[in-house]
DNA sequence: ACTAAATTGTATCGATTGATACATAATGAT
DNA sequence: ATCATTATGTATCAATCGATACAATTTAGT
């Protein structure tokens, strides 16, 4: 192994990029916006992901999962009443400054936004695994007796992954706030 | 006023740009698709919508909601039971061949893929304008006795307006009909 | 020092984008 | 019949897209 050795560092340009992606979308990211931002040349890029923006994305969808719903997921396993902790994370799509509110929720855009189906698929895969995640713990809860839901069990995963996409457009038509966690506050309340 | 007549015509025209839009979104959809499925040339397409891509998509958003909520709208009105109609309404998201379960919803999409925050203005205008009718229906029904909702009267046009936002998008991930529907079953029953 | 391997910068490719120029064709008013 | 007005068809513009070519630069092994 010789050759001149990497400038850049992988882990924050691809950080960079999802930063990219994420603000402007896949398709109005260009790759020379994404060059810039992750601060390396167009021969780099192309060396570092010859398949180009495709290969970019697709890892992307990978890092962001690993950036945000993962270290969610992880705590879900060792929290108390899970039904607290899914409104929290269901809030981060209020906040006024925050990311999620801003640019919306990385998968859910992915779906509607690229034409690739690859990504599509990818993105739904990433959405239900957290569904799944939020269908085991509360499963987990109710065994023990600290919610009682008064949804089917078939029906979890659906309603909450509703919940979620919904706020991800939702939040653009209402503005108020206050409006937006109360219909989460109420449309949770099935599972207490 | 004299000069040569127009060979094609308008109305259909602007239906033929409603399709490409609908399955091809704002952004994808060329000038020249446009041009083509409108069945004219292109100095009558920029003769016809000056402003171009924008005009013409601005004003098939008004047409859209003349095709296709509106009637329903004009239904709801003289329905006994407005949570049925809404409960139908609904369900097109989730038919196997439709254009709405395949597409989309024409609103919800242009509030994600737009850059043009004009447009999004204007495709939650419409939104919310078929929010407020499910809002007044309810609100009859309710004083009239036929139903009884459980949901805080203040959250109804959120609440509802996030159901069809969340299917627009979950219908991708849940392919199953009997879920999707059932969930939108589940999620009514607190206006009945 | 020399060489092979790996990274980087610049220039540029062909394709497509939204939009326009301009000549031609058709119609109504006078 | 003439002419202004409107519509149409073809050719083309500048800008931008994703992607590549190729030489220059840097490094490790010998």
């Amino acid at each position: 192994m010789a050759g001149r050795q990497k400038i850049y560092d992988e882990d924050a340009a691809l950080n960079a990029a999802i930063e990219v992606f994420w603000s402007h979308g896949y398709e109005k990211a260009s790759s020379r916006d994404l060059q810039k931002a992750m601060g390396i040349g167009f021969s780099s890029f192309y060396l570092a992901y010859k398949g180009g923006k495709q290969e970019l994305f697709a890892k992307s969808l990978q890092r962001f999962f690993t950036l945000y719903p993962q270290p969610f997921l992880d705590l879900l396993k060792s929290v108390n009443n899970p039904v607290e902790a899914i409104r929290q994370y269901y809030y981060v799509m209020t906040e006024p400054n925050g990311k999620f509110s801003e640019f919306g929720c990385y998968f859910s855009n992915t779906i509607f936004q690229a034409d690739d189906s690859e990504f599509k698929e990818a993105a739904a895969k990433n959405l239900t695994t957290i569904a799944d995640a939020f269908d085991d713990a509360l499963l987990r809860a109710k065994n023990a007796g600290i919610i009682h839901p008064t949804i089917p069990a078939e029906l979890w995963k659906t309603y909450l992954l509703n919940l979620w996409t919904g706020l991800n457009t939702t939040k653009s038509i209402v503005k108020d706030q206050s409006v937006l966690r109360a219909t989460i506050d109420f449309s949770l309340k099935v599972f207490e």
